[in-house]
RNA sequence: GCUCCCGUAACUCAGUCUGGAUAGAGUGCCAGCCUUCUAAGCUGGAAGCCGCAGGUUCAAAUCCUGCCGGGAGCGCCA
């Protein structure tokens, strides 16, 4: 439509449709029409008051409408289009049947692998990795959409002094107890040993002790214990994953990449490109990326070296043309110097190797930390929210045989939506009060929304004809509003940000809702006709939520 | 000290990439709407030096510079 629009007026001006089309907006107001042209612009090539332009060109326009555009009109300098709304109707319910509704095949045929979620094992799975798991899992269906191949790879620290700690802090004073692949429990020993470590030097000793029983694998013991509480950690994310609706196609492991890593670092000192004083490492002060250091003075691994390693290990096992991966906002330098350190490695795929860092989560007083246990863990928070929602179900008598299975997806619909509705860089507060509220701009409001559409189409009877009278204002609003979907989705595919899809379904809810209220549809002369706008609806708020990995409910 | 991110209504945030018409939502507050398709809904209202100061421009929340405030990071944690 903006391009029909652009070509008519290109037949009037010097410019191309191309920058005619960039130029084209979107009335602020619903009365002024659809599509606005402004010409400030060409005041000055013209040397006219850009009010005469829009009044001459507008004279000129009015004689050659084609039949999309019913009207065209100004008003200060602006040009404004008024598109005509029984054709925009046809358009978009056709649109939408479309088995490829949505799809701008911007990625078609390119494979991506994304790594997300990485959460370390033997420590809490906290709302912070609720955010960037949501985000990846968003992202990967973003990507699908677009026709990306999309292969799902997370990766966890399972070595390490926080491992040393817990298993310190089990054997001495926890011993008794049964292993458990239950997140809060183990996140409840680390918490511990960071508290008994706190206050007594000695202690830290013993914690060394263990450290170096772990890397060197000589102990049986603490080798037994270490894979059986890795183990415990791993079990215990299967569930939250299976909630999440998130499944990875690769899950790697710190540990595997000791010997890696070391390799690694050797060979790029070997090549002069890494440097060695007490430790290995990279000297990116040219780059204002600091010091990298690789492998410790001792000549132990550090992570870094590890994620070179982690960087090969994908391309070899997944050869592709870009890798992702979602991380905090803290690790931002890190990959910055992981990335130019692949470039001066000359890694092959250094150029489409890119990361994508997201605001950590707060809470309103400040700071989390899953040190002090000062932080809401996934499980936690998860079966709060589904408490509410199952309450609230209760309290609305939609109660019912599968209300675990609907008060689940509408707790995992709240919980998603709330993380993915902000600007990932954007610090994120987290206040519980309102995480529990389900009214307003929340996942709750899109699946009721959702359900109300479907509930209309369950209950039409026969088929009746689609014949479009007039079209109400709401109407217009929601009819707009669906055709913009895929223009929404290419932006979100473009700018990494599943928030604006996020924005966007709420918008789209909003619309229907007022819909709903104005333009009863059962029964109604037209019937047939809204019947069909209440399933488009249906399918856009439908493909919207699940490129968010939100499922939908037919019922509330 | 240096680098990056943020600062918009009482609170939580859109809008900033790509400058345009009267700066928008949600929550909370006030006033209405359930004998009609689900009230987790809808309608109306009050509420803004868009952090501050300059600059660019016909036009700045949006671009540039400086400052202030908050957050994160900056050599052997991940």
């Amino acid at each position: 439509m903006k391009n029909k629009i652009a070509k008519l007026i290109a037949k009037e001006i010097k410019l191309s449709v191309v920058e005619i089309e960039n130029l084209i907006e979107i009335p602020p107001m619903f009365e002024m029409g659809d599509f606005a042209f402004p010409c400030f612009g060409l005041a000055k090539s013209l040397k006219k008051n850009p009010l005469i332009i829009a009044e001459d060109l507008v004279k000129k326009i009015r004689k050659k409408l084609p039949r999309e555009i019913s009207n065209v009109d100004f008003k200060g300098a602006y040009i404004n289009f008024f598109i005509d709304k029984k054709i925009l109707a046809e358009d978009v319910l056709a649109k939408v049947k479309k088995k490829n509704f949505g799809e701008n095949n911007l990625g078609k045929g390119k494979k991506i692998v994304i790594e997300f979620s990485q959460p370390n094992t033997h420590k809490a799975f906290h709302v912070g990795h609720i955010r960037g798991t949501s985000l990846g899992e968003s992202l990967a269906r973003i990507f699908e959409i677009e026709g990306n191949k999309v292969v799902r790879v997370n990766y966890s620290g399972d070595t390490g002094m926080h491992i040393a700690k817990w298993i310190w802090c089990y054997r001495k004073y926890h011993a008794k107890e049964k292993l458990k692949g239950d997140e809060t429990w183990i996140a409840g020993i680390y918490v511990d040993a960071v508290k008994r470590l706190e206050n007594n030097e000695n202690f830290q000793k013993e914690v060394d002790e263990i450290n170096r029983k772990i890397e060197s694998k000589k102990d049986k013991e603490i080798n037994d214990l270490w894979e059986k509480t890795r183990v415990a950690s791993i079990q215990s994310w299967d569930k939250i994953y299976s909630e999440l609706g998130v499944r990875f196609d690769k899950h790697y492991f710190e540990s595997e990449f000791d010997n890696g890593g070391k390799k690694v670092a050797e060979d790029l000192l070997k090549k002069n490109i890494a440097k060695k004083d007490d430790a290995i490492f990279m000297n990116l002060k040219k780059y204002n990326l600091g010091v990298w250091v690789l492998l410790r003075r001792d000549g132990t691994v550090l992570y870094s070296a590890k994620d070179i390693a982690l960087a090969y290990k994908k391309v070899k096992d997944f050869f592709a043309d870009r890798y992702l991966v979602v991380v905090g906002d803290e690790q931002k330098m890190h990959f910055e110097q992981l990335v130019k350190t692949l470039e001066l490695a000359k890694f092959p795929k250094s150029k489409v190797c890119a990361f994508l860092t997201f605001g950590m989560v707060r809470f309103p007083e400040g700071k989390m930390s899953s040190r002090n246990g000062q932080n809401v863990l996934y499980s936690d928070f998860s079966s709060e929210v589904f408490n509410v929602a199952k309450e609230g179900l209760e309290a609305r008598s939609c109660g019912g045989k599968d209300i675990d299975e609907r008060a689940s997806k509408i707790a995992i619909a709240a919980i998603k939506y709330s993380m993915l509705k902000q600007d990932p860089k954007r610090v994120m507060i987290f206040d519980s009060k309102k995480a529990l509220a389900f009214e307003g701009d929340t996942g709750p409001y899109l699946l009721y929304s959702y359900a109300r559409a479907s509930s209309i189409v369950r209950k039409a009877k026969s088929k009746k004809i689609v014949k479009i009278i007039d079209l109400k204002n709401p109407e217009i609003k929601l009819l707009k509003k669906i055709d913009g979907f895929e223009d929404v989705v290419a932006r979100a595919y473009e700018n990494l940000a599943p928030n604006l899809i996020a924005n966007y379904c709420f918008e789209l809810a909003q619309m229907f809702n007022e819909f709903y209220h104005s333009c009863p549809v059962l029964g109604s002369d037209e019937e047939g006709f809204r019947l069909k706008l209440v399933d488009a609806f249906r399918v856009t708020l439908g493909k919207g939520l699940s490129l968010l990995g939100i499922e939908t409910i037919e019922e509330m």
